[in-house]
Order: structure tokens, then sequence, then C-alpha cells
DNA sequence: CAAATTAAGACAACCAGTCGTATTATAATA
DNA sequence: TATTATAATACGACTGGTTGTCTTAATTTG
């Protein structure tokens, strides 16, 4: 097998299982050594693929959201000028989830938020940008759903898509608190199901 | 001084320190040695006042919350007839704190929940009971609202409060990403003055 | 003086990060 | 094509520092 091919994989798989434990366990929580100890990967070759700790931590922000975005847009893509239905399932989907692991790790970019949002900088960043690309797909979903007529118009889908990150983001940490999906479906009544109709 | 109340005001200021350091820092990106030193107190007293740093952290959460519920029924209680508008100064007053404070911390309890909800039950069960009987008292000031006509009594304000809650919460770590409060009132104007209306 | 409380420092475990060496791949040369 | 030279990468023992906790001695109290 090619070097360089390797090398992708063995970055992949860091970050992969940089995900699961920084999401379980916090960032200053993880040390290092447990990461590579589960992949199998020596400690020099952290520092050829990533040169801190920090950058990591930003990588893996990053490396987090993208399959959440695909899943969305492949359920806006699939939904025939139902747009709204496609969002609902989503979060359905997702709270489905959430109980399948006991509602453990909720969401990575909330929980570093609250941790290293105020002294990372690098992190903080990664996490407003990647905070903002999921918005932005719920906002392009939102914004369908108003052309057809399911969602109320005298809101900005992206005030609305905001609103929605936000109340799902705290309905997250109260799940992780309350052992119980139950915030989460207050969440998507309160505001898909009822606040943001047409 | 006698040795009791010495004691007490070595814990007072412990706690006072702990609640400063762990929302800024978070629980494992603060040492006991920090906290220490910054109130003069050594490591040995330490364990003689809380048995280990996780009975710390529980004691810490609710140490936190005490200020903020006496605020909130100092409002209440100051508002003639006017609920709604007790809990709206409340928050905006909490809002240009932030904004004085340059939008650090945020709020204790979420950025724990988010850290250390997962590995640590006693601190689990303290953000709990804490947040609880935080929401007890929105929903306190919500049900007031209620019977004064102001706020929709079609929703139980048990259920408002919650969803108020929590959306705040996500609000708070869309501030400290943002850095901005703007999330803050979007979260005040499209519940408190929009959705929980009569 | 006896009992209980407090404090100081020792302790092993762990942290992120470094560095010299070993290994491998690629390029250059013959 | 075979051999060598050069560069890139892999590796893990090691560093200095910090962690939370515990043992032990000093101090205070009744």
């Amino acid at each position: 097998m090619s070097r360089s091919t390797q090398k992708e994989i063995n970055r992949e798989n860091l970050l992969n299982q940089g995900v699961a434990l920084l999401m379980q366990q916090g960032y200053h929580g993880t040390g290092l050594q447990e990461i590579l100890d589960a992949v199998q990967i020596p400690k020099g070759s952290f520092y050829n693929y990533f040169g801190s700790k920090e950058n990591f931590g930003a990588e893996v922000i990053k490396h987090y959201i993208t399959p959440y975005i695909q899943q969305i847009t492949s359920y806006l893509e699939q939904s025939n000028a139902d747009a709204l239905s496609a969002l609902q399932r989503y979060f359905n989907e997702s709270i489905a989830e959430l109980e399948r692991t006991d509602f453990k790790g909720g969401c990575l970019l909330g929980n570093l938020i609250g941790e290293i949002g105020d002294s990372s900088e690098i992190c903080r960043v990664a996490l407003q940008t990647t905070l903002n690309s999921y918005r932005d797909v719920l906002q392009l979903g939102l914004s369908l759903a108003q052309q057809q007529g399911t969602i109320r118009t005298d809101k900005s889908a992206r005030d609305m898509a905001d609103l929605l990150v936000n109340t799902w983001q705290g309905a997250l940490l109260r799940m992780k608190v309350e052992q119980s999906t139950e915030p989460l479906k207050q969440c998507c009544q309160a505001l898909l199901g009822d606040f943001f109709k047409a």
C-alpha cells in the first residue's frame, strides 16, 4: 500500500476516534494516548498529521458535521414537495439514534463550545463555521417548506433555522441531564409542529 | 475567629472561585491547585472541606444557581401585576451582563452538562436538580403572567418554562461561538415576545 | 492531656509535546 | 536495471510539568 493513502487512512481513523471520544469525555477529559491506543497509531505520527492537540480538535469539529449535513440533504432530495416532513424525519431519526445510545454524547459541537469556546480561538472559529453550515442546510429546508406553503413566511428561514439550531442544542443538553429524549421531542413539536407552521 | 466560621468562609471562597474558574475553563481544564492558589488555601484543607474534586464540582453547581433564582424572585415580587415584564427585565439584565464580560463563561450548568454530564453521575444529578429549580422559578413567573392575561393559557407554564430554559441554554452556546448576544435577544423575542404571548 | 481537625508535602499517574533514530520511499546516477 | 543518495515519514522513549489523592505530622480544641 502506498504511503500517502495509508497516511490518509490513519488520519481518518484518528478523526473518527477523536469524534467518538471527545464527544463523550470532552476535550480535556480525553488524553491523546487514549485516542492513539484505540487506533494503534504511535504518538510521533500524530504530530506529523496534526501539529497539536488543539489543531486536531479543530479538525475533529469539521469532520464531525459532514454526515449530518449529508443526511439532511439526502432527506430533502428524497422528499417530493414536502421539505417539512423531511426535516421532521431527520430529527425523529436523530432522536431514535440517541435513545439507542442511551443519551450519551449528544452533540460534539455544543459540548465543545461550552468547554473550550472561551479558551481556544482556533476551535471557536471551527465551531462557528461548522455550526453555521449546519444552520445553512436547515435554512434551506425551511425555505423550501415556505415555498411549499407548510411553513410561515412572515419570519425569515434564516431566523427560524437559527432558533431551531439553538433550541435543539439546548434540548440536547437537557436530554443528557434528564436521561430522556422528551426535551428533544418538545423542541420539534413546539417549533416545527407549531410555532413555524404556516 | 472561631474555627468553624473560618471553615465556612474558606468553603465559601473555594465555591465562589470554583464557580468562576469552572465556568470559564471547564471541569477538566481547571486544576485544584489553580483554585487553591487563588484563595490561598492549602491543598490538604481542600480534602477536609470536600471529599474529592467530583464532590466539589457538585457543590459548585448547587452554589451557582442561588443568586439567579433570588434575582428572578426579586424581580417577580417587585413587579405589580406584570410578571412577563419582570421576566423580560431579568433576561435583559443577563444579556447586558454578558456583554460587559465579553461573552465569557455563559452558563456553568450548560457548560458542565456537555463536558461531564456523561461521565460523572454525581454531577449529573446535581445539574438535574439545579436546572429543575431554575425551571421552577421561571414556571412560576410564566404562570403568574398567565393569570394576568399576558401569556397564553393553552400551553402549560411548565412546558413553556422548559422550552425557555432549553432555548436559552442553546442561545448561550451560540453566543459564545458568535461572540454576540444576538442569539440571546432572538430567544427572548421569539418566545417571550411572540410564541408565548396571549 | 487526649481527641479531633487542619495543613503540608509526598506520591504515582498522567499530560501534551519533543527529539534522535530507524525505516521507507523516491530520485539520481551509473 | 542495479546501486546509491537524498528526502520524507514513522516511531516511541523521554522531558518537564501538572493532575487528583493520600499519608503523616503539626496544631488546635475541649
